[in-house]
DNA sequence: TTGTAACGCTACAGACTGTCGCATATCCGA
DNA sequence: TCGGATATGCGACAGTCTGTAGCGTTACAA
């Protein structure tokens, strides 16, 4: 169901940051939001781009294209740890977080704080699954 | 005090992975372990990349090289999951684990047990900090 | 001193990215 | 209906990263 999407640079990240967080959006919304002032061609050909890689998807209004993101924000997130997981340390989830504690990104107490979030989370939601 | 060490490539990765599993290896050792069979050379140039990006260093045993891991596994790979999370989450570890669970790879029960193996490797290692 | 083993340097082709220019197609108003 | 403004896709190009090696150089041992 998911297979692993390529990878972004830098201006791609960006705009897809602006896709989530600005919702659908055109490649001129993007052009005026976007940090560096690009060509409209420059644009489009990264949302072009992003869409063959899965990132997006458009649809058209009147003659305008209209991108939305393909996937939640999280998700996509999630995926790209599954994959540093996988990577560095056979699929051990557990061996990552104990990095990072040990690395002071993260706090044992934080750890468990985010659990409970977690649960209530995902019960806000409605346990649609499960 | 770490700096984002450059990412790697699908070859350098799989020779990290001997680095960390297999302790100090030689471009010899690599070059055999590896799943393909490589000339001696390109094993070295992958192995003083490595170096050059700071995930190995080197000492000398005779006028051989002996690689040894710069940094342990499990905090180079909280160090890329940290990367991102500020990529996609603007730093919500939390927006990324509730992603995971989301999606499946990681559900609610099997984190809270791993808060406890987190807390309990923790203290097992002493408590150096804190 | 000569062969061998280990090393670094340089190279090269194939992606992937950031950036555009340009030809083309479409819609709106004069 | 025609021309300009818009939107789009395509093709291109340079720079960087990676995988893969060939080669010349140096050090050690017989």
């Amino acid at each position: 169901m998911d297979d692993r999407l390529p990878e972004l640079g830098d201006l791609e990240r960006e705009v897809m940051q602006l896709v989530w967080a600005d919702g659908p959006v055109t490649a001129e919304i993007v052009r005026e939001r976007l940090s560096r002032r690009l060509k409209e061609s420059t644009v489009r050909t990264v949302l072009r781009r992003l869409e063959e890689k899965g990132y997006v998807h458009h649809t058209v209004d009147g003659r305008t294209y209209v991108y939305h993101a393909a996937e939640p924000r999280a998700r996509v997130a999630a995926r790209a740890v599954q994959r540093i997981v996988d990577w560095f340390c056979n699929g051990s989830i557990e061996e990552v977080l104990v990095g990072m504690v040990d690395n002071k990104m993260l706090d044992q107490q934080q750890l468990r704080i985010l659990a409970d979030q977690v649960a209530k989370a995902k019960k806000a939601r409605g346990v649609k699954k499960e």
